[in-house]
DNA sequence: TCTTCCATGAGACCAAGGTCCAATGGTCTC
DNA sequence: GAGACCATTGGACCTTGGTCTCATGGAAGA
């Protein structure tokens, strides 16, 4: 089912031995990896490797929480979607941490299907979130490879204006611009306009198109 | 600051009285407009206009709860953002209410500036969607105006086929498709290619450019 | 039946994009 | 200073897109 690069893999932490390794089992008896830590701060030295995952993690753990450790991870731009599992939770606590982009907040005892609904979950958003961001970040390095005159008449194309217009805009010949264009569709490998504005769009660099004349 | 069509309202839903008269005091200390109703039911009554909004509400109301008017309105489309209070709240009722797409839940007693900070993120993901659905709507209004055929030749032409190519995968001669094409353009008031294209990815209709040659 | 809309097409023509080849001057780095 | 890279431009040429006008046959609707 999972095809794409590395299959994923289900962190889990919690400091409780007994709890792992029951959500160790359930979550391999569906065919997924596991890997298990006692503490956030084990989790972080292990450093995770770049396959696609999701956290299941204990609320309240020794050293640094939960929800300190979706708060670290969310700023420093590792984005491992999380679900939240607890004995003793509150209110505040479900609520921030849903709002700091959790997929579910668990209360022990739950069922199986429930947390395995969430893991499924997760790891589809996850998926997601990595298909989108590694196609933006091979159009950024596209990007960067474009020299920055490149880069200008790229945006002009992108908005839709016609050679003369760039040429115009940009103080040069209409023959200058054809030079650029066409080595931007070559190093952004675009085989047609429609290509490379999907492209901008992709990499969220889009303005308004040029509205008629 | 909200100038854009009109101006949002804050509705107020819970059935004492005191909480309405307060709530509406404190919205309106910031200068928005606020609806208050003593239930659901009341408020699904008033219909309600095509004002920009967001929902204030406690979960537990007579009649309808506020998990259930919220579950009505997003399986009717209606989709006002929404910012729940309650005295009693447990974590698997406020975990259903973020789930759903709450912007908060509160518990009493909370902070005014708590609330109205919500209330404005509410509003400023209500205008963001307005804008986004609107625009939505305006292309696909703009793409009920073409002929089925038009409708074809739109979709190739967003996906970067050169004319030629395009006639010869609908089976017809190059110049039909240039009538066609010029009448999608016309119609679908985009100034360029490069608009027409937008207009797809803002409509979500967009398929994979076409490849190289 | 008559009108309207749709899809189709021809011929002509201009504008714009794309691709060759060739060349110049500036800046930066080894 | 030599070489590499960049921005610039010219000319020639072909392809493609865009715009005219004019015309036909079929289908839907009044």
């Amino acid at each position: 089912m999972y095809t794409t690069a590395s299959a994923p893999i289900v962190y889990v932490l919690d400091d409780d031995p007994s709890v792992r390794r029951s959500l160790e089992r359930l979550v391999r008896s569906v065919g997924l990896d596991v890997q298990s830590f006692a503490s956030a701060a084990e989790f972080l030295d292990h450093g995770g490797s770049d396959r696609p995952s999701c956290v299941v993690l204990d609320v309240r753990m020794p050293g640094l929480s939960g929800l300190d450790l979706q708060e670290c991870l969310s700023a420093s731009g590792r984005t491992a979607p999380m679900i939240f599992i607890t004995g003793h939770g509150t209110v505040p606590m479900s609520v921030r941490a849903m709002r700091a982009g959790a997929v579910n907040f668990l209360q022990k005892p739950f069922e199986d299907q429930e947390i395995l609904d969430s893991i499924h979950q997760a790891i589809d958003r996850e998926m997601d979130a990595r298909r989108e961001r590694d196609r933006r970040q091979e159009i950024e390095r596209q990007l960067k490879v474009l020299t920055p005159r490149e880069r200008e008449v790229f945006g002009l194309v992108v908005e839709g204006l016609p050679n003369k217009r760039i040429a115009n805009k940009l103080g040069t010949s209409e023959k200058t611009i054809k030079v650029h264009r066409a080595r931007v569709m070559e190093k952004m490998h675009a085989g047609s306009l429609a290509g490379l504005v999907q492209m901008a769009y992709e990499a969220r660099l889009v303005q308004a198109p040029a509205r008629e004349i």
